[in-house]
DNA sequence: CTATTAGATGTTTTT
DNA sequence: CATCTAATAG
């Protein structure tokens, strides 16, 4: 009763599309939202319409790609339900990979996991590898061999694509392709190695998500769980994302709902073809188009419409909007990075003097450091800003340590984070350390950690031993008190933080991380969920845990621009968009890779409210910090063709120096003297 | 063998 | 700016 009113309310804020949308009653539905349609409004009132039609709440699944675009819709979703039908469950969801994790747990024991199962991020999961490299040998350490990050980001391509090593080194990694055996190798190593130390890296849960799915016991009962699954950025899933749905989609409806035109994901296996074929692999499909913007102001979707219309692939979409008026686009031509840092700021600063809050403003990038300068320019000019896609909290050497420390706690076998707590001693280097995992490995694996140390001790320098047995000690202590995940992780904290004081030049801000860290685990219900939450949700900046700014002052955001999807600032600033950086040179290959980078380009545009301000410095570095000066010349992104330069109003920022010249000339032959001679006299 | 330093070097993007 | 390598000292 309550939810259909509830519903009518919701319903009568959206347009003839949206509405339609959201009251579909058919099995399959593909919603292709352009940017800007109220893709997250239209799928919340489909939630609040089926809990008015009687669904329950418990029996509808949210999932997507990003952890940002989860929280918000399911944040969303639940206050909708929780008013539908304040008795019923939660509305489920978040990405692919937390539902994976949960899925897992739920069936580890069928999957031959025990319950402290640990979770590799990147970080980790490149450490094995590297573990794993070194054993390899000689043969590995050859010239170029790719560093450990890029052996990861081959290894997840090559599972996520389900395609052969051969096929994804040749065709995105082409100059690995004289390593093909020796990864192969170590690849094949990293799995069984994983599998030994009871560890899934993120792929791992996908994979494992999706053989319980089409498990003849299991799978019929996990499907059995949802009448509604609900898909959002449905262009960003892979194959096997796709064969999770389409599991599902033996007992429940399914809504998709994407734009084809911000695929960007290609790089882990992502294709739009997904969403393009959907009404072919789902068949009976219902399609519904949003083309009405509410986001944008003419002009700027003028410039996106132009940039989309470069593609002739795909769903045509044209953005409108009833929006009168606004401000042309502005095409910035500063001389280099610096200029270019110093517009930005006075822009910036402008908007801000005219009411515009910092947090309303954002910064885009195609690279994590094409923002390099324009950061030394913001500390300079003390503007506050936050950056995502940068140097995670979770990178940082001193919390990966004590993230170490916490995984022995529920899995002694690990031997990744044996490997890097060990070298936290004084004394102890790879080669140690190696060797005391040798000791290790002929224990017990699953011995507890205090008995396992017991094993690698005599490789340790006596100095170090007895800091370390302490530690042992505290873990063995937290192991068995059975006391509340906030209260161990403060004190193995505790025990720990003579060791990273020891480690690190400035080891008390570090440890005041780890104090950070520790509050945190209050709120979670064991220090194994907490870990793995920390793995698949980890702070987006460093500002999330510790340090300024706080989240309620007011600050410039900076984005990559794939961190930026799905988020939209009153103004926006595109810097570096100069022709082998947007597009990026490692994409320009092919037409695929040039087509993604496009998309990429209306994904940045289509992110801006009111004013848009695009930057081409003239001048590149190739290398900021260098002493040298190696720079090139850049042109225009060719995204930015002619059709398209013409719907933006053309700059260069002002001469800085123009104002020291003062209004008028002096009159001719005027002289200025200056002489210093008469101090002499 | 580890620690420390100086010097070179580097193909993006995220879960 | 990291992060890795090579060279050197302890």
């Amino acid at each position: 009763m309550f939810a259909e009113e509830r519903a009518d309310e919701v319903l009568a804020e959206l347009n003839p599309e949206q509405r339609d949308a959201a009251t579909h009653d058919g099995e399959r539905l593909l919603v292709l939202a352009g940017a800007g349609t109220g893709k997250t409004t239209t799928l919340c009132a489909r939630v609040a319409w089926l809990l008015a039609q009687g669904v329950r709440a418990e029996r509808i699944l949210l999932l997507t790609f990003t952890r940002r675009a989860a929280r918000e819709m399911v944040a969303r979703a639940r206050v909708l339900a929780q008013r539908a039908a304040p008795d019923a469950g939660p509305v489920l969801g978040g990405t692919f990979h937390s539902i994976a994790h949960l899925v897992v747990r739920l069936h580890a024991s069928s999957l031959g996991l025990p319950p402290g199962f640990g979770v590799l991020d990147a970080g980790d999961a490149a450490d094995l590898l590297d573990l794993v490299r070194e054993e390899q040998g000689q043969a590995a350490r050859t010239r170029r061999f790719p560093r450990a990050a890029t052996m990861l980001d081959i290894y997840s391509r090559t599972v996520n694509a389900q395609q052969p090593l051969d096929a994804v080194l040749e065709r995105a990694f082409p100059w690995c392709s004289e390593h093909r055996d020796a990864l192969g190798d170590a690849f094949r190593v990293y799995c069984a190695r994983k599998r030994a130390l009871h560890l899934l890296d993120l792929d791992d849960l996908l994979l494992h998500w999706r053989a319980l799915a089409a498990d003849e016991h299991i799978g019929a009962g996990i499907a059995g769980a949802f009448d509604h699954v609900l898909v959002d950025e449905y262009q960003d899933v892979n194959t096997i994302q796709v064969d999770i749905v389409r599991s599902l989609a033996d007992r429940a409806r399914v809504t998709a709902v994407g734009d084809d035109f911000q695929a960007i994901y290609s790089f882990r296996a992502a294709s739009a073809r997904h969403i393009l074929e959907f009404p072919v692999r789902f068949s009976g499909a219902h399609t519904i188009k949003l083309e009405r913007n509410y986001r944008s102001s003419a002009p700027i979707l003028d410039v996106a419409n132009a940039v989309s219309a470069q593609d002739r692939d795909g769903y045509q979409k044209v953005l409108w909007t009833e929006r009168e008026g606004g401000r042309a686009p502005e095409l910035c031509f500063p001389c280099d990075d610096g200029e270019q840092a110093r517009a930005v700021c006075e822009r910036v600063l402008s908007a801000r003097e005219e009411g515009m809050e910092l947090r309303a403003q954002a910064v885009l990038f195609r690279t994590g450091h094409d923002s390099d300068v324009l950061e030394l320019e913001l500390r300079r000019r003390s503007i506050p800003f936050v950056k995502y896609g940068g140097l995670r909290f979770l990178d940082a050497a001193h919390v990966k340590d004590f993230v170490a420390l916490l995984r022995l706690l529920d899995n002694p076998a690990d031997e990744v984070s044996w490997f890097r707590l060990l070298q936290l001693l004084d004394g102890v280097g790879p080669a140690r350390a190696r060797r005391a995992l040798d000791a290790l490995r002929t224990g017990d694996a699953s011995a507890p950690a205090l008995e396992r140390w017991e094993h690698a001790a005599a490789h340790v320098p006596e100095g170090a031993r007895e800091l370390a047995g302490a530690l042992m000690r505290e873990l063995a202590g937290a192991a068995c008190a059975g006391a509340p995940a906030g209260t161990v992780v403060e004190r193995l904290c505790a025990a720990i933080a003579p060791l990273i004081r020891l480690r690190y030049e400035d080891g008390e801000v570090r440890v005041s991380d780890l104090e950070a860290l520790a509050i945190a685990a209050r709120e979670a219900d064991s220090v194994r969920h907490f870990v793995s939450e920390l793995v698949l949700d980890p702070p987006s900046s460093s500002a999330g845990l510790a340090g300024p700014p706080h989240l309620d002052e007011d600050y410039l955001v900076l984005s990559t621009v794939h961190s930026a999807k799905g988020l939209e600032w009153d103004a926006v600033h595109l810097i570096s968009a100069y022709d082998g950086n947007f597009p990026s040179d490692m994409a320009t290959r092919d037409d695929d890779g040039i087509a993604e980078e496009r998309r990429l380009f209306y994904v940045a545009l289509t992110r801006a409210r009111r004013r848009l301000h695009v930057y081409v410095p003239a001048r590149y570095y190739h290398r900021p910090s260098a002493r040298d000066d190696a720079h090139g010349y850049g042109q225009a992104s060719r995204f930015l063709s002619e059709a398209v330069q013409r719907l933006f109003e053309h700059t260069r920022p002002d001469d800085a120096t123009a104002p020291l010249l003062g209004r008028g000339a002096p009159p001719a032959g005027h002289r200025v003297e200056v002489s210093v001679e008469h101090l002499f006299a």
